[in-house]
DNA sequence: TGGCTCATTTAAAACGTTATAAACCCTAGC
DNA sequence: GCTAGGGTTTATAACGTTTTAAATGAGCCA
């Protein structure tokens, strides 16, 4: 029974126009609520009237409308990503991107992306977005150790996920990238090559993993008693020409660094080239450690030693950790540290 | 009169939960259609009444629910960017993005963007796309000359903005950079130093740029009347090793080209390192003009010239060209060709 | 005063979905 | 044969906005 198609029981609606759940009520014969059932797979639903809507909701090609689940249950399908200024370098926000998208393949997920010309103004953006239920979740980087905004969103009880961390007590999802590891390894490596005065070029200090860095430079230096020294008016931030001319001038002075752990290829890039002003080589006068995140360094000459993060998986992980945090889970992995595989990769 | 908040004429809704029409309603007297018309700045409402309405909506903070306005409007306030996987390269996609949403500041619309890893899939996400209105407009790029893309946006209506020309008798809106002047100038400007076999490497041939610049090269090299060698084994998707190894295996074989046209900033540095497997210099054995669209290539050595293409302009233009195309204007500068600054920048 | 227009304001319906609560039907139990 | 109750299905009411059509009231002219 209730197999013929009703043409105009409920409400004359057959216009072809988008197919909606009242397009199957009306084909299949059931109420509107049983298809919505139907297709939600709710539990009192008979399986052979979830196999029939199932077919004719397939054959029409209906799809449901994402503006009236969102005004009905208040979920947006929605992951915000914030993104810096500063992330446009080298592809570092279309790689944690692609990452996320990844983890939201075959989830009713859209990622949208936010983009913030001013520096530091994103808490704005994020008051708003929480204020207004633009999104389901966050996605955000460039932790600061007392972030305004992991405040913020921990207060509202809205999920999000940062790539770096913070040092709040309360703890919150993240994932993060060892970046002790990173630099007191790649700052080891340099002295392991005999170098005996390494700088290291660091990210704005005021983020937290500009100290996790720095801490791993210092650990080293200090295990091997050398000199060492920090460069104070620059940093990873800077246009590269500021630092190819701070590179520049240092280099020309008594007492320049040997040895240099770069936390970014741009950087690095930026030392030999100012290094070279003054007729210094890498490999010869000076070595290079430096953070890759992409293939570029691979294909200039000389070759610079690199340890690898991967922001593609980053981002996937990241993707995955949200959608547990969204779903309501509490426990599961949410605060995750990835490892640099140290191999020197000196492509 | 109706000054005083009426507290439960309509409807008892003051529990403070998000502000919504209805709020302001209560607040002010008038009734909620009232408000939606003040807010909308209709025509038939006084102007007292819309600037009380105002007052209370900013006092308040009222925000409009996008997807109850979406749901009712069919408008969706957001615009879709479909990204290729190979868009990735030094940051392509997200400077188009950055200039995308300059544009689309302080407009009610929200960018979201849709990766695709499937080369060549996302007609798919296009359909999908179209179909089910999940967006009031469509941003894309590595157009073909017969794209399919473009021909099932225009047979729906739906409006879009390419990155790209096509060879379609239908005009539709694109922005695009003038590939033929770039090749053209380029060409000429190896062969002005003194190259007398000047090699093009291109995008895949069936994009509609790869044929500009190819037009282009090949409108230099007759007019000079030199020969010339156009690689059929790489192209500028292919990995970057892959172009490296090629040319290095090229620069070993006798006639190997001395003049380099190069359509990306990687394809440049593979080029060089390349060459540098033979002993050959930048500068002396060969010369390399190149298209820049970061800061990259500046930071290299030896100095490559180059020509600068502008991308976060790029899309500044495609959003305004788009928001003109959603408003419903067919005729303003709805095809936009950016012409190089042909200034050999060799940083 | 009655009828007309014009300028405002309003009530009611709709968009497509989900949630709540009520209805239905069949079988089991007494 | 009537009631109870489980398994399904359904009608109805929201969610917050915009749109259509109708209502109100003031001003004007006859």
């Amino acid at each position: 029974m209730a197999d013929t198609p009703k043409s105009s029981t409920t409400g004359t609606r057959l216009k072809s126009g988008k197919p909606t759940l009242r397009t199957i009520a009306d084909l299949t014969g059931f109420a509107v609520t049983t298809v919505s059932r139907a297709l939600g797979n709710a539990p009192q639903i008979s399986a052979e009237t979830r196999k029939r809507v199932h077919e004719v909701a397939a054959e029409i090609g209906y799809l449901p409308d994402r503006a009236a689940q969102r005004l009905k249950t208040g979920r947006t399908n929605v992951i915000c990503v914030l993104l810096d200024p500063h992330e446009e370098i080298l592809g570092y926000g279309f790689s944690l991107m692609h990452g996320l998208a990844k983890a939201l393949q075959d989830t009713p997920y859209h990622l949208i992306v936010m983009p913030n010309f001013i520096d530091g103004a994103n808490i704005d953006a994020v008051r708003h977005i929480v204020r207004n239920g633009m999104a389901d979740g966050l996605i955000f980087s460039r932790t600061e150790p007392f972030d305004p905004r992991v405040r913020l969103l921990l207060e509202n009880g809205f999920p999000f996920v940062t790539h770096g961390r913070t040092e709040f007590t309360t703890p919150h999802p993240y994932v993060d990238y060892d970046n002790f590891s990173f630099a007191y390894e790649a700052t080891k490596r340099l002295i392991a090559r005999g170098r005996r005065k390494p700088m290291i070029i660091l990210p704005p200090k005021r983020m937290t993993f500009s100290q996790h860095l720095l801490h791993g430079f210092m650990t080293a230096v200090r295990e091997a008693g050398v000199a060492y020294e920090i460069p104070d008016e620059i940093d990873l931030d800077c246009p590269v020409e500021e630092i190819r001319d701070y590179m520049s001038r240092r280099a020309g002075q008594p007492g320049a660094p040997d040895g240099f752990a770069c936390g970014g290829e741009v950087s690095a890039l930026a030392t030999i080239t100012g290094m070279s002003d003054h007729g210094l080589t890498l490999g010869l006068e000076y070595d290079i450690v430096a953070k890759r995140t992409s293939k570029l360094l691979s294909q200039i000459q000389p070759k610079v030693e690199t340890i690898y993060e991967d922001l593609t998986d980053t981002g996937e992980q990241m993707g995955r950790v949200l959608l547990a945090r969204i779903a309501g889970d509490e426990t599961t992995g949410m605060q995750v540290l990835l490892k640099p595989q140290i191999s020197f990769t000196a492509v």
